[in-house]
DNA sequence: GTCTATACTCGGATAGAC
DNA sequence: GTCTATCCGAGTATAGAC
């Protein structure tokens, strides 16, 4: 037997949740009407309150999550033990996907952090939020340069490759279109292409032959 | 001889543009305050209206402004009659300098563009800001590959290279530092850096040996 | 828990004097 | 062209009934 009333309970926050979550991916924190999140959400205004408490706090909310599954996500593969090039690959896709499926959070991470970089940052990594640790990445590295399998490498510049090489089109992705007159078809393709382009691309680059 | 009259409109307006820029850079569109904008132009609300009638068009002018003077000189270099490695060459420290000096501009550009995609994108390349043309780029590439100078290479993917591997970083800079424990000196000296490492990055990868 | 109705605040915009 | 004062809509938040 289920609970009826805790069930109904769950069901309007996670309604809430994922209206917030589409309102605010659309126009930013600003942007945002709480009008909209609850018609969004088959509710209304005061209701939203009565769960949240505020917009600020919504947000806060709705913006930790979705990021945590983002950084977890990256903590995981690059503190695994994988052979460099596999872990390349990993990455590359798991980012690739990840930024496909949520580009409102890279956006919003750039956005909200270049506004107010401090305590921005500091909320985001506060609580259960993990921040990304190279350590292990930078290490690796270091120990594949001293067995000669790849050239002298700086692990920063390399993990700023990747990223920039997985993150950007696709959070670009009206400008590319545009520019690059694809349609959204095609630009899907594309962004799958780079799943197998961009880690061919980096390790083409850093390998000694 | 100076008119003082209008020399006195053209400083008006001038302070007002570059007081909107930091405003809207520092905040976004929807958070700026046209009375921070005035503050810090050292005039009120009512002049901001005076000179350029709502926000809406204010930030219009603002922002067509600064995104131009990117959009145009990537045009000029793209289609520079200039060799291949130059050429990127050129790019890579054009695009790390223009989005050190303006990093609020690719971030607006991301963020008014996927909230609005095929308005924004009409407003940004309306009147006299022309839209970046990679033709001459590809035609340029397809030879040198027909040529055996580089190996078979899909310019659309190139060009996400390029540019994801200068933009990024720098529009992450908050993200970037903290993860990668830089203090703002050690950022901008990577940068610095990285306008000889992506070049050589990309370069190594493409090029036939 | 959910609703309707309403209070309150912020901020963009305008009127009108100088 | 520039100011002060004011308006008014939009949007967050709350009160209170059910």
């Amino acid at each position: 037997m289920v609970n009826i009333e805790s069930a109904t309970i769950q069901a309007t926050e996670e309604k809430i949740l994922s209206a917030a979550t589409l309102i605010f991916r659309a126009r930013g924190k600003e942007g945002a009407r709480m009008q909209d999140i609850a018609d969004e959400a088959g509710i209304n205004k005061a209701l939203l309150h009565y769960y949240f408490h505020s917009k600020d706090l919504l947000f806060e909310k709705v913006f930790k999550e979705n990021s945590n599954l983002f950084f977890s996500k990256l903590n995981q593969i690059i503190q695994s033990d994988t052979a460099l090039f596999d872990k390349i690959d990993n990455l590359c896709d798991a980012y690739i996907s990840m930024s496909l499926e949520n580009p409102f959070i890279p956006i919003l991470i750039i956005d909200e952090s270049n506004k107010n970089p401090s305590e921005f940052i500091q909320k985001l990594f506060s609580g259960s939020n993990k921040k990304p640790n190279f350590n292990t990445f930078k290490e690796q590295i270091r120990l594949e340069v001293k067995a000669g399998k790849i050239k002298p490498t700086n692990p920063e510049h390399l993990i700023m490759n990747i990223l920039g090489l997985c993150i950007f089109p696709v959070i670009s992705r009206p400008m590319m279109k545009f520019t690059m007159g694809l349609s959204d078809r095609e630009f899907t393709l594309a962004m799958e292409e780079r799943k197998k382009i961009v880690p061919a691309f980096i390790i083409e680059s850093i390998r000694k032959k």
